[in-house]
DNA sequence: AATTGTGTTGAG
DNA sequence: TCAACACAATTG
C-alpha cells in the first residue's frame, strides 16, 4: 500500500505551485516616476507627461477594482490568492471578471464559505453544488482546475452525475468501467515528450476521430484550432488545443498537453490512449501507459521520494521541500504532489 | 516573440 | 495579506 500522496484537502502540504521567496536579489531601486496621468484604459496604456504634454509610453497597468485580481502587461487579468505568506496563483483571464469569479472560488475553498469574495452569491447559486464540489476536491485540483479553465465544466460534469445517477453516488468502478471504445493508441515519440510542448496525432486516426471544421479550408479558423476536453482515469478533464500544422503537414494537440506530459510524467515509449464514450454524450478519455520493458519502476522511485519528502512537506518550507526534489523550483512542486497521486493510478495499471 | 506568473517590495 | 512592478521562464 501505498500512502503517497496525501490529497492535502484537508490542509497541510500544497501541492499547488506557491510562490516562494528566496535568493535574495538585488534589483535596481525603481526610478522615481513623474506625475503621469493615465488615458485610455486597457492593457499598456498610453499616458500624458504632466510637464509637457508629451506622450510616453508607460507600463503603468490599470488597476482591478476586484479583490485578487492583477492586471497582465498584455491587457489581460491574473488572479492570486495569498496563504501562509505566500501566494497561489489562480491563473491568467480575459476578462476581469472571470479572473475575480477564480479569485472567488479559490477564497471559498481555502477559506470557507463565508470568505470576503467578489460576488456574492444568492443561495440557490450556492446550491448549485459549487460547495460540496469543493470539499470534494483537494486545493490544488481547484487551483489546477482555475488555472486551465476548466472549473465551471468539471463541476458541471460533475451535477451531471449526479443526477443520471438518480441521487445515487455512481462509484468510481461504475465510471471507470463505462463503456468505451479504443479510438487509437500512441507510442509517444521523444519529440512529444520534449520541447515542442505537443503530441504528434498520426494522420490517419486525426483525419477519422478528430475531424477539423474544414482540413485546408479557410486558414484563419483551422491555424487556430479547437480545445477539445480529454478525462483521465482520475476523472480529472484534460484540454488540449487541437490544431493542423501546415508547416509540418500534421495534427497536433498543443497547448495543455506539456501540463499532461508533466503531470503523468510521459517518457518516449509510453504510450498514450484515446479513447470515447460508446454512450449518447461522446465523452474522450485519455489514458497512457508506461513502455513496457521500462528500466526503473517508478512507483518505487516515487514512493522512496516521497517516504524521505514527507517529512520536509509537514515541517519545513517549500524551499526545503523543493531541494528535496533535486532543487526543482517551486513551481515545480505542485507537479511533484500530482504526480505521486498518479502513481497511484500506476499501481492500478501494472 | 509573446505571455505567464514568479521574485520582490512596501503598504495596510 | 495584499497588489504593484519588473522581468526571467515558459509557451506558442
Amino acid at each position: 500500500m501505498v500512502s503517497c500522496c496525501i490529497d492535502e484537502s484537508s490542509s497541510t502540504s500544497e501541492s499547488f505551485s506557491t510562490t516562494t521567496a528566496t535568493a535574495a536579489k538585488f534589483s535596481a531601486p525603481p526610478p522615481p516616476p513623474l506625475r503621469l496621468y493615465r488615458m485610455g484604459s486597457g492593457g499598456s496604456s498610453v499616458v500624458l507627461d504632466s510637464e509637457n504634454g508629451v506622450e510616453t509610453e508607460s507600463r503603468k497597468l490599470p488597476s482591478s477594482k476586484y479583490k485578487g485580481v492583477v492586471p497582465q502587461p498584455n491587457g489581460r487579468w491574473g488572479a492570486q490568492i495569498y496563504e501562509k505568506h505566500q501566494r497561489v496563483w489562480l491563473g491568467t483571464f480575459n476578462e476581469e471578471e472571470e479572473a475575480a469569479r477564480s479569485y472567488d472560488i479559490a477564497a471559498r475553498k481555502f477559506r470557507g464559505r463565508d470568505a470576503v469574495i467578489n460576488f456574492k452569491k444568492s443561495l440557490s447559486e450556492d446550491d448549485n453544488g459549487e460547495l460540496a464540489f469543493l470539499e470534494t476536491h483537494s486545493k490544488a485540483e481547484i487551483v489546477d482546475m482555475l488555472r486551465k479553465h476548466t472549473f465551471a465544466d468539471e463541476l458541471e460534469q460533475n451535477n451531471k452525475r449526479r443526477f443520471l445517477s438518480n441521487g445515487k453516488r455512481p462509484l468510481q468502478n461504475d465510471t471507470v468501467s463505462r463503456n468505451r471504445e479504443v479510438l487509437f493508441e500512441k507510442a509517444v515519440t521523444p519529440s512529444d515528450v520534449g520541447k515542442l510542448n505537443r503530441l504528434v496525432i498520426p494522420k490517419q486516426h486525426a483525419e477519422k476521430h478528430f475531424p477539423l471544421p474544414s482540413p485546408l479550408g479557410p486558414l484563419p479558423l483551422v491555424t487556430k484550432g479547437v480545445l477539445i476536453n480529454f478525462e483521465d482515469v482520475n476523472g480529472k478533464v484534460w484540454r488540449f488545443r487541437y490544431s493542423y500544422w501546415n508547416s509540418s503537414q500534421s495534427y497536433v494537440l498543443t497547448k495543455g498537453w506539456s501540463r499532461f506530459v508533466k503531470e503523468k510524467n510521459l517518457r518516449a515509449g509510453d504510450v498514450v490512449t484515446f479513447e470515447r464514450s460508446t454512450g449518447p454524450d461522446r465523452q474522450l478519455y485519455i489514458d497512457w501507459k508506461i513502455r513496457s520493458g521500462s528500466s526503473n519502476n517508478p512507483v518505487q522511485v516515487v514512493v522512496r521520494l516521497f517516504g524521505v519528502d514527507i517529512f520536509n512537506v509537514t515541517n519545513a518550507k517549500t524551499n526545503d521541500v523543493v531541494a528535496a526534489c533535486g532543487g526543482k523550483r517551486s513551481r515545480d512542486v505542485d507537479m511533484f504532489a500530482l504526480r505521486c497521486s498518479k502513481k497511484q493510478a500506476i499501481i492500478n495499471v501494472l
